[in-house]
DNA sequence: TTGATTAACTAACGGCGTTAGTTTAGGTTA
DNA sequence: TAACCTAAACTAACGCCGTTAGTTAATCAA
């Protein structure tokens, strides 16, 4: 019925994650991405709506890589682990830290990891939504904290790494210690 | 001895700054920039060395815009003070956003601000690095909450006004929690 | 008045995202 | 097998972008 295609979705972000990882956020062009594919830029269109499209995917992806298979013994090791597998994705592609900076999760790709943080939760004093937010500040935090260190990739960040090993600790736990202190109930 | 100037570093980024509003980080180009000053593109390189300075001039500006004759009543106060001071700012220019969000403030921008949190937090239990890292924990926390709400300028907010605001206070004060949690003295 | 200096200019380079219109390759059907 | 259909590739171009090299023009000092 139809000629068969030559590349797909997938590789697509494969190319776009490679692009990232060697150049840094500025070397992601939609021509780069054809290049690699052997392919010229007009045909991506086939595939991808335009490079915004390209950022979802690629924001996308790294979230559900990010959470799968999250699970931790109560709220606090839970988002413990979320910051840290943040963080750890966003070290395997440095350039993408500004892409998840600035573009937001679609609603499908969020969604699955709802029921994950409402049920860590539940023993605490505050309601779904504030769970959410709570959450979702901590993501901005740790993203906004790769930012500083990833942000000008394929350059080195200007601190060793213990600095930023540091100031993320030092971040993260005072956050959860904010919600000890905010949402936990006296006894 | 020379020619006067037609334009200088002031009128840049007062013509970064209007593009920015009307526009959106997209908008603002060398090109516009020249244009809104009726002057050729190439006639901003003998006033700035590129794109990347200009950038860099608008962090600068708005951060001591932001922090111009601030006090505080005690850490805390300083710190909710500061926050507050940030999303306005932010929220006078959403444009701005994404460039404050990837622009390291310059060493001389920043130095002036450190006494001012250090003193603030000489009663509590943290060395003078960890008070920095902390309020540049907040910072990193407020402009990513202000990506989020103004991420795509000039598009309005996605959600309405309330909505950002609770996620705001809610975000910064567990952040203040965790502070007097982990840092205060036990009495 | 001449010369030096600086800031404007013109023109161009190589890059970008994206689109319109065309060709081509392969599966479907007669 | 031969004709047809369709989707995915192509060519070519548009209008942007940041930046640079080289040139002209305007002012001040001597």
């Amino acid at each position: 019925m139809s000629r068969p295609p030559r590349i797909d979705r997938e590789q697509l972000l494969g190319a776009g994650l490679e692009l990232l990882d060697e150049q840094g956020a500025g070397g992601l062009s939609m021509r780069a991405v054809a290049d690699r594919l052997q392919v010229k830029p007009a045909s991506l269109y086939n595939h991808i709506s335009g490079k915004e499209q390209l950022h979802q995917l690629i924001a996308d992806t790294l979230w559900l890589r990010t959470v799968e298979a999250l699970t931790g013994d109560g709220w606090r090791e839970l988002l413990g682990e979320l910051a840290r597998r943040i963080r750890a994705t966003l070290r395997e592609h440095p350039g993408a830290a500004a892409i998840v900076a600035t573009t937001n999760l679609s609603a499908s790709t969020y969604e699955p990891t709802i029921p994950l943080i409402t049920q860590a939760f539940a023993p605490l004093r505050l309601d779904e939504q504030d769970a959410l937010l709570i959450t979702s500040s901590l993501g901005v935090l740790v993203i906004g904290l790769a930012l500083a260190e990833f942000g000008d990739a394929p350059n080195p960040p200007v601190a060793p790494r213990e600095y930023y090993d540091h100031w993320f600790d030092l971040a993260v736990e005072t956050f959860l210690d904010g919600i000890a202190a905010r949402f936990t109930e006296e006894e």
